[in-house]
DNA sequence: TCTGGGGTCCTAGGACCC
DNA sequence: TCTGGGGTCCTAGGACCC
């Protein structure tokens, strides 16, 4: 049986977040703010109109914002990590066979999908065909119907839109979803499966939206002559193989509707954790550059310890500026004896990294910790020379874990500091509504 | 003045070995 | 006119994704 992919992704997901939680921000131009409130990160379709690229700085908008009273959000992470798994949990409903690609999009199995087989199980009855597909001649295929159904539920269950492509590989479902999202006439579904019109549709994707294609690889091409997705799934293996390696060789492949990529039931252990900030002033000192390092090796824990890791190797970076002459950038990788997920020992060797890397008068914008080489906790190999008491570190871990999940003053090293001028801003977050009781929603 | 953060995979080239 | 061949492992850098 062939293979059916849908890809769910939610529209303008930071802003649609926005947008649940405060109606009057529908049909305004609304953006969402990175770290630090420094570049644009989401849009509104009404500030895409307005010409707002993805990835802008702030300072260079301002005067559109004010000239077009732009709703202007810095991000609130954790309340879009929770809209996420609302969303998710909603989309399980559907397809038991379920990938979470990334914080706002999943990619469903609807292959052996029957129709029959979901009706009756509540899901159904918040399904209202558009009243402008009734009377169509091109009737909607059952997939599209089961799309809408999806839509429909969970726009209802949480208030959130997304729109569904569906087809035979990944790579085409994305490009699906794409024509879903862009033209109104799908009304948030798209169904490649079985298109007469595939090569048409096809013909009219610019390179650069296909999945795996990015801006080098499309300039390339374009070069060589190419001008669409149909020129790419047309293109000559061997060449393309000898141009962009095996990556592009499966692209052309799933454009061609061969299914290069499955749906990954169970991600592969993560490889890497790495916790990095750009500060809101810049660090001269390195005590305080210490500090900054030593909350990120102490999040960098947190994080382990939650996928019940240990890391064999840590690596300590700092930067200056990206846009400044004499640009200085070092780091240094130390191993643990023992892998570790000691906030403790984290912290002490961020400490001993940022010694060897510091220079001085260097105006460093930006510092990060990376943890690599990580094992399942269970799976420490001990060090015959490991004095450390391993058992009470991991208990204290444990306790401290548990206090700083449940409360709002949490437990901190005193290597963090407690000054942190160099911390970063948000400046116009929103509040953390369903996660946090001081800040739900209040209703006048 | 102000330019995000966190990931993955692939490849080429060097070091080293027999 | 001349250079061995072929493995492996590691690393840095490139490219991509959201």
């Amino acid at each position: 049986m062939n293979k059916i992919f849908a890809l769910a992704d939610c529209n303008n997901f930071y802003v649609s977040c926005e947008r649940v939680f405060n109606p009057k921000l529908e049909h305004r131009p609304v953006i969402v703010l990175s770290n630090n409130d420094g570049c644009v990160v989401a849009r509104s379709n009404e500030a895409k109109a307005l010409n707002i690229g993805m990835g802008v700085p702030a300072f260079e908008i301002k005067d559109l914002i004010k000239k077009h009273n732009i709703e202007v959000f810095s991000s609130n992470y954790t309340l879009y990590a929770d809209m996420s798994s609302r969303v998710m949990d909603t989309l399980a409903a559907f397809a038991p066979d379920i990938e979470i690609y990334s914080i706002d999009e999943a990619f469903l199995n609807l292959a052996g999908w029957h129709p029959q087989a979901q009706l009756g199980d509540g899901l159904s009855r918040d399904y209202h065909p558009h009243p402008d597909k009734n009377n169509q001649d091109e009737a909607a295929t059952p997939l599209t119907e089961y799309g809408h159904r999806m839509r429909q539920t969970i726009k209802k269950w949480t208030g959130m839109p997304v729109s569904i492509g569906i087809a035979e590989t990944k790579t085409l479902a994305k490009i699906a979803n794409h024509l879903a999202k862009r033209s109104a006439e799908f009304d948030g579904v798209m169904d490649l499966t079985n298109s007469p019109n595939l090569e048409q549709i096809l013909a009219a994707v610019p390179l650069e939206k296909i999945w795996g294609i990015g801006i080098r690889s499309a300039i390339k091409l374009k070069r060589a002559g190419f001008k669409s997705a149909l020129d790419l799934s047309k293109a000559n293996i061997n060449w393309i193989k000898a141009k962009f390696g095996v990556m592009g060789v499966r692209t052309v492949y799933e454009l061609q509707n061969t299914p290069c990529y499955e749906l990954e039931h169970n991600p592969p252990a993560r490889q890497s954790i790495v916790v990095s900030r750009m500060f809101g002033t810049p660090i001269e000192s390195i005590e305080q550059l210490k500090e900054a390092a030593a909350v990120y090796a102490s999040r960098a824990g947190e994080k382990l310890r939650q996928h019940n890791l240990a890391a064999g190797i840590m690596s300590v970076f700092v930067t200056t500026s990206r846009f400044i002459k004499n640009k200085y950038f070092n780091s240094h990788t130390l191993a643990f004896d023992t892998p570790t997920s000691d906030t403790t020992e984290l912290i002490r060797a961020a400490s001993t990294g940022i010694e060897r890397i510091y220079r001085e008068k260097c105006q460093f914008k930006k510092c990060g910790v990376i943890l690599l080489c990580l094992v399942p906790e269970n799976r420490v190999q001990h060090n015959l020379f490991d004095r450390t008491d391993r058992e009470k570190s991991r208990r204290l871990m444990k306790v401290v874990d548990a206090i700083n999940a449940r409360s709002g003053a949490p437990i901190r090293w005193a290597a963090e500091g407690l000054d942190r001028s160099w911390h970063v801003e948000f400046k116009r977050r929103s509040s953390r509504y369903t996660t946090d009781w001081n800040e739900l929603l209040k209703v006048k």
